[in-house]
DNA sequence: AAATTATTGTTAAATAGATCACAATCATGC
DNA sequence: GCATGATTGTGATCTATTTAACAATAATTT
């Protein structure tokens, strides 16, 4: 069980990571990828010293090696199965973003209400009925959801989201959620993100 | 200067704390709070204590006069004036949320470097010329940027807003910025908050 | 091939953040 | 108006995370 910093650490490296390797480069140090992330080198090594992961000394850490092994780490064997909730301006702009990722993350289903939507095919993703949630996140083993709905259904839909088997909850709504403890959620709200870096401008630290 | 975490939470109580006041409720206990925070009480309380409000005891906290301390301590007195560098997609929804939010943070203007985009009102909010940056920054007096341009230009555009005179960046594209230490970046980044997600679910945590 | 240098991996120390424990407070019921 | 019980505010403690320090290592220079 990784510190969740790090968790976040390591996912930031590994997109890096892949850049370095398309630039061709084979190696990097650990000074290098702290710059890159402001961040230290230490800081850097430690995490990577968390998953076990050991370099060539004195050349830097093998790029690609080192993307395998953060990818052991974060990814299931056969990747993991997402659902977007909500497929209106941002579920539709999350969607088409993560669609042309190749990643272990595969958005497979998007629900909503919205008649006009359902069993249309909508950023490269087939849209089903709310209604059918339960039976679609069982048969493909959709395991994480994106919550994309409006505030004022989000109380509700989450309590389908969770009757559906679904065992991690991003939430893009303004509502905070309620989950049961075996639930991992993580609220993702751009107001937050936005008045923190507002504070920290108005106090002059970085 | 508040730790990071508890400005993240006083902004997500405010937030909550806004919703109650809609609701017609005029007091709120730590524990409520809490619940809705997926927190503890007493970490509700040591929050509340870091930005010294005291409550009317044994009756909560006087949500109207919460929301009034919290927004002392996050909110400048003018309010904190916004650019949205590159309004894409992604420009556009995010512009489209914040105008619609009665808050203090002001999304002034926009820029981008395609001609059918600027002299328009898109999403409500003016767009100029990115040539124009530093002339709009200043005369507006905008210290805070939020960037949605392309993962290509990313690099070269934030050189553009520091020496504009930006001392805050929230980082939506995939590269991660280099800025100098006087200017505050959140790297704001989808995948990492997914993949978290996925982290946590797999290793079955919540 | 010995000395120098840059870099890692890791133990130990420091700092930041969360939780415990409990006295102090005060609305409420008796 | 006194006892009760719920809730707060906070010192002390604990845990998580970051940083410092440095020996070990191996490429590079001499
Ligand atoms: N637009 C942004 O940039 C932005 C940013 C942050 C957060 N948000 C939040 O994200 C949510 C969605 O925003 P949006 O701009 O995409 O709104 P939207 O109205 O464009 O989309 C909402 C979609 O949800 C569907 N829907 C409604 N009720 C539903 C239900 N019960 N079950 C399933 N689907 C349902 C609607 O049919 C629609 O397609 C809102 O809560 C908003 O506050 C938006
Ligand atoms: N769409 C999403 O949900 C999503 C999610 C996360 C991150 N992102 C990232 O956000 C960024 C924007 O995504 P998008 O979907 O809005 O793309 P987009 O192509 O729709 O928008 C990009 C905008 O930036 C403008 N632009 C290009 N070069 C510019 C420059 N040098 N200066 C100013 N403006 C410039 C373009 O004219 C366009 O209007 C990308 O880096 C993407 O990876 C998008």
């Amino acid at each position: 069980m990784l510190p969740e910093r790090t968790v976040e650490r390591l996912s930031e490296y590994r997109r890096t990571l892949l850049q370095s390797l398309e630039e061709g480069k084979t190696h990097i140090f650990s000074h290098e990828l702290a710059a890159l992330h402001h961040n230290t080198a230490v800081q850097v090594r430690r995490d990577i010293m968390f998953i076990g992961y050991t370099s060539m000394q004195r050349k830097g850490y093998d790029v690609r090696d080192l993307i395998d092994v953060i990818g052991e780490i974060l990814d299931s064997e056969k990747g993991l199965n997402v659902a977007v909730v909500g497929i209106g301006n941002l579920g539709r702009a999350v969607t088409t973003y993560f669609v042309g990722k190749r990643s272990k993350l595969n958005i497979i289903a998007t629900f909503d209400v919205d008649h006009t939507k359902i069993e249309r095919v909508i950023s490269g993703v087939k849209c089903y009925s709310l209604s059918r949630l339960k039976e679609i996140v069982e048969s493909y083993e959709i395991s994480v959801a994106i919550m994309t709905v409006p505030a004022t259904s989000a109380s509700e839909v989450t309590s389908q989201i969770v009757d559906a088997g679904i065992k991690g909850i991003m939430n893009f709504t303004t509502v905070p959620l309620i989950v049961p403890d075996d639930c991992y959620l993580e609220e993702y709200d751009m107001i937050t993100s936005l008045e923190k870096v507002a504070y920290f401008v108005k106090s002059g630290q970085s």
